[in-house]
DNA sequence: GACCGACCTTGATAAAAATCAAGGTTCCAA
DNA sequence: TTGGAACCTTGATTTTTATCAAGGTCGGTC
């Protein structure tokens, strides 16, 4: 059933964070953890939202298709992290729809039951507002990001958040394909192509899944802004 | 005090909404509404969130600064509309600064009396995960505007928002300045102007606020890619 | 009424990003 | 092994948007 690796990410999402042994037992009793394969389609805009999921690893991509055919990516989600669990707990329907980008293991976990204990455990609906609340705070500076920042610089934001530390050097792995991180970077896929090539100069080489960032610190700097305005000429 | 008037918008706010006359004097009990004139900061991002604000009329915008200078505007509230009341409840700080760009009629709620009634009425608890599950959807929305549309679908989608009918011909007045109305919208001011000129051969004509729409169908045609993608020549 | 500051528009230009088109790679399946 | 599909890159070009610069209008105040 539920490993003990599994519970303790479990306890990490904010649905759940101090949350006692027995509580959690009795929200997770039916729920077992499952596998995904990649493609799989966990629910599409507008059906009922009568099931959420806790993600144990892997990754799914939260998306919406416009009436004229393209895709915005409203988010990328792995291990720690909850799926759709306010629409379920508010008896909606799905905002989104939400496919499986890499073979993925979570735990879906039936909205019914799970709301039936509102009244019994008061403390559910105060996790559901950190959760909430949390996901308001990413919204609000993808919000910003996408208003202030060009292309350029919304890659390596993206490139320093995979960074595990923050000066020296580093090699990360993309977690995801390109195609996928340009959709949800809000650009289209020759455009990231294009600015990783520029970023060379910068010192980030890119080979597969793999980039190499020289100089931490230098990129950080390109970030907030040396580069674009005005390069002070001794004023 | 609170007058009736005032009251019947309060009702309407998420909040709010399907409370007892009881549970709302409670909350309300030593709030009184407040003229706040325009250009008047009413918080910074940051500081402690211990207010938060119901509007009865006139308009807020709420905006982050960027490190370089420009700012991202985030939102811009009226009537019905609540402020910083997540925030607030969740004891944390302001998440963007808010500032009135037009006169404005509030209701200032400090957060500790208000959160001081969590235990003994739970319907607040619901309240604000309506409130949030609303604002959620309001972000949702503008994030997959920003990664799918263009700068003048924004604005198309704009105008149609303000108007009142969804046929024939309309004269809406744009309810801000158009400053403000090109950084809601996530573009520069010359944009703005210049997108605007570019519909007057849709039948769009701006005349100082306000804005005349010959054949709001035609705007609703263009919004729905009718004259950006395949002009479909008899296929 | 004259002046000032803000807001708005327009033009010229430049930069950023999308689009169209082609070619290369990798990986999987027949 | 071959073929094909999906992904990625690069080039040429166009479209979109920003930037820089200049005027114009409106609404105030002195």
């Amino acid at each position: 059933m539920l490993q003990d690796e599994d519970l303790s990410i479990v306890r990490r999402v904010p649905l759940f964070e101090h949350m006692s042994d027995d509580a959690l037992k009795t929200l997770l009793g039916n729920s077992f953890p499952k596998e995904y394969p990649k493609g799989k389609v966990l629910f599409i805009r507008d059906e009922p939202a009568d099931c959420f999921y806790i993600m144990l690893g892997g990754w799914v991509k939260v998306y919406r298709e416009t009436p004229d055919g393209d895709e915005a990516v409203l988010g990328v989600f792995t291990k720690g992290e909850s799926l759709a669990e306010a629409a379920a707990f508010m008896g909606m329907n799905y905002p989104a729809s939400a496919q499986v980008v890499e073979q993925a293991r979570m735990l879906p976990i039936l909205s019914k039951p799970f709301c039936s204990h509102i009244t019994d455990m008061p403390e559910i609906v105060m996790n559901m507002l950190a959760s909430m609340s949390k996901r308001a705070h990413q919204h609000v500076a993808e919000i910003e990001q996408l208003k202030t920042r060009s292309a350029t610089l919304r890659v390596v934001d993206f490139l320093l958040k995979l960074c595990p530390v923050e000066e020296g050097s580093a090699v990360v792995s993309l977690p995801y394909d390109k195609t996928l991180i340009s959709r949800r970077l809000g650009m289209q896929p020759e455009s990231l192509s294009r600015i990783l090539a520029k970023l060379r100069k910068e010192g980030v080489k890119t080979e597969m899944n793999r980039v190499m960032i020289s100089d931490i610190g230098a990129l950080i700097n390109v970030a907030n802004g040396g580069g674009t305005k005005d390069r002070a000429t001794a004023s």
